[in-house]
DNA sequence: TGGGAGAACATGGGCGTCAATGGAATCGAG
DNA sequence: CTCGATTCCATTGACGCCCATGTTCTCCCA
């Protein structure tokens, strides 16, 4: 498997450490990135992790600008500068760091969530919201797809 | 790793010398530059450094203009007379020049920002405020791409 | 079909190494 | 000889690595 999917929950030990989980560590290893790239999300309180394939992205988003230009200089500054690039121990575990775990409010448990080419750090609390909401969400706009091959725009 | 990835924030100590950070140190050597190359940003109280690769990207920009065109002295004046290269001794650490600190508003200590071929020199204060502002910047430039592919947040 | 052996994985803690920092020693130029 | 700059050394604290433990899941066999 090459993807990130489903969702699992561990706990940090006394030093911060916590389990990548095995699948998730067995994709990380066929991407081939050494350690784990780590980016705070922007509109969540919760990091977006991978490998190379994540790194692709932002990388792609960065080259639609000029360097130098302000636009550019921001995104740097957002996306790469948040970043971190966490050492993954022998075990499979890494540390979060400080302004990880304020920016997602972790505790003393992390859920991850897969979501293909990347996945993502929550605190399960806010996760389990997140995913409620998102559920709505997807359900009101399931509706609105239903209504548009039935009726050609029942709103 | 070629890329300054994440944030960093060291002290400098009684004679103005500070540590680059150890990933930093490891990417400009990489990199192939003896020394740190620092000129002050375009519009802000900052100074980018880095090593050959930074190098590289200035001399593509100048390249956008036309030699002797004033623009291109304009910019060739500013980015390349205020440059600096700063020594590195063997511990890993430069001394900030007056130019610099007082440029940055440097006091006693400075924050690293990573920013892909380059990286930032902060003083840390204003760091934050240019960060938050940032933040702001690009969740607002997010949302004017749209349906653009995105790296850096949840969807 | 139930039990038991084994493997895989999450977790806990001890120890050595390296990086950041402070300060002393040395070198070079005026 | 003195001042400034550079190199060398020493300390401390964080972090990476190693080994140990327990739990769950699987698979095999009675």
């Amino acid at each position: 498997m090459d993807e990130f999917v489903s969702t699992f929950t561990n706990r940090l030990d006394s030093k911060g450490r916590v389990s990548i989980p095995a699948p998730f560590r067995s994709v990380l290893m066929r991407d081939g990135f050494e350690g784990l790239y780590c980016c705070p999300t922007l509109d969540q309180n919760a990091v977006d992790a991978g490998g190379n394939r994540l790194r692709e992205q932002i990388r792609a988003m960065l080259a639609l600008f000029e360097p130098f230009s302000e636009d550019h200089e921001l995104l740097s500054t957002t996306l790469i500068g948040e970043s971190e690039i966490l050492r993954v121990d022998p075990e499979g575990r890494v540390a979060l760091p400080e302004a990880i775990k304020a920016h997602a409010g972790i505790g003393d448990t992390v859920t991850f969530v897969g979501q293909g080419y990347k996945f993502q750090i929550w605190e399960p609390e806010r996760f389990l919201a997140y995913r409620a909401e998102a559920k709505n969400r997807v359900r009101e706009l399931r509706r609105r797809l239903g209504g548009r091959r039935e009726a050609g725009g029942a709103e």
